[in-house]
DNA sequence: TATCAACATGTAAATACATACATGTTGATA
DNA sequence: TATCAACATGTATGTATTTACATGTTGATA
């Protein structure tokens, strides 16, 4: 099986859930760690439903409109606990077309590459602003829940990443500036 | 194109290269933010030459064994040049199954998830060795020259990141040993 | 009551990527 | 001189992912 499809799992263990609110919890809540399209999710609930690991109930919404409120059976939760348990993998190979750009620096103008990283910082900060307001959300931290934290600690790491983005940037704001 | 073309396109125009050596680079050097396999490599350099945007010559190295050596055309160069300058597009996302599986925290025990993070840290800290080793042969800051000023910068970003990394694992360990 | 964004579920086609297969040479060293 | 890691170039197959297509409902609001 494929790591989606341990997502998924994952996912609808802590709720009952449609594909169309897994899809939105992929572009917004995970999408630090891990992101999907609508059109792989579909067929991984399908796979998944074949492989005995999750089952649905069908919801009427309204008058006609139905949806599909997946939950896991228990042969899925002893296959997510099994798989939460493994070794972990070495450490991930991100892809960042901005830093590749970077890389080839020797084609851009000194106000170029300003630009470029002026921008990337804007971007930081504006996602940054809305971690900030997410982690508010978190103060009695004395009796944070159990199953939240994971999500306070998750949340604080992409904090932190994204403040030494912002403070890579500035640095590399002041080098560019001295020696370009 | 693909992103993996201009990335080849670049490491090209920096210099002759074989695939052979590219497919190194692509492990070892620009990992931190690009990589690819030796199975994309030389049907993407085919490509290339197809498109007219890089040439090779080839070389016998020992006796009889062939290896081309690719360097960019006019076009080539041109092209590279349009797609550097080209606006940058949103914060990457990248996938981490470490971090996915700390979100499903609930389903491990304060000294598995310890144990994680532990693991994870002892990897970041022997990768971030590696860069502080790469980074010493910067000595010379004040006289660096233009074209390894991007090396320079992404390197110190690399360490940065792994850095608050670090710091975030201390601090994360900390939280589970309070509250978990 | 018309409009429209959000809700809801899927499929199709193309691209990107990883793993494995396949072959042969060179050069160092035991 | 036998061995073996590193050099060197490719292909095949399967999987993962993206982009686009395709259809219809609900509920708020203008």
């Amino acid at each position: 099986m494929n790591i989606l499809g341990y997502a998924i799992l994952g996912l609808i263990d802590k709720q009952k859930i449609t594909g169309y609110d897994l899809t939105k919890i992929f572009n917004d809540s995970v999408a630090d760690f891990w992101s999907a399209n609508q059109s792989q999710i579909y067929p991984e609930l399908k796979k998944l439903v074949q492989a005995g690991l999750i089952h649905y109930e069908t919801i009427i919404q309204g008058e006609v409109l139905e949806k599909k409120l997946y939950s896991i059976t228990k042969n899925g939760k002893e296959e997510l606990e099994k798989w939460i348990l493994e070794d972990e993998p070495p450490l991930p190979q991100s892809k960042d077309i901005f830093k590749l750009r970077i890389y080839f620096a020797e084609h851009l103008g000194k106000e170029q590459l300003l630009k470029k990283f002026e921008n990337r910082k804007e971007k930081c900060q504006n996602l940054l602003k809305r971690y900030n307001t997410k982690i508010n959300e978190y103060q009695d931290l004395q009796h944070i829940s159990p199953e939240k934290l994971g999500d306070f600690i998750l949340l604080k790491g992409a904090i932190k990443y994204l403040e030494s983005q912002v403070s890579w940037i500035d640095e590399s704001i002041i080098y560019i500036t001295k020696y370009k």
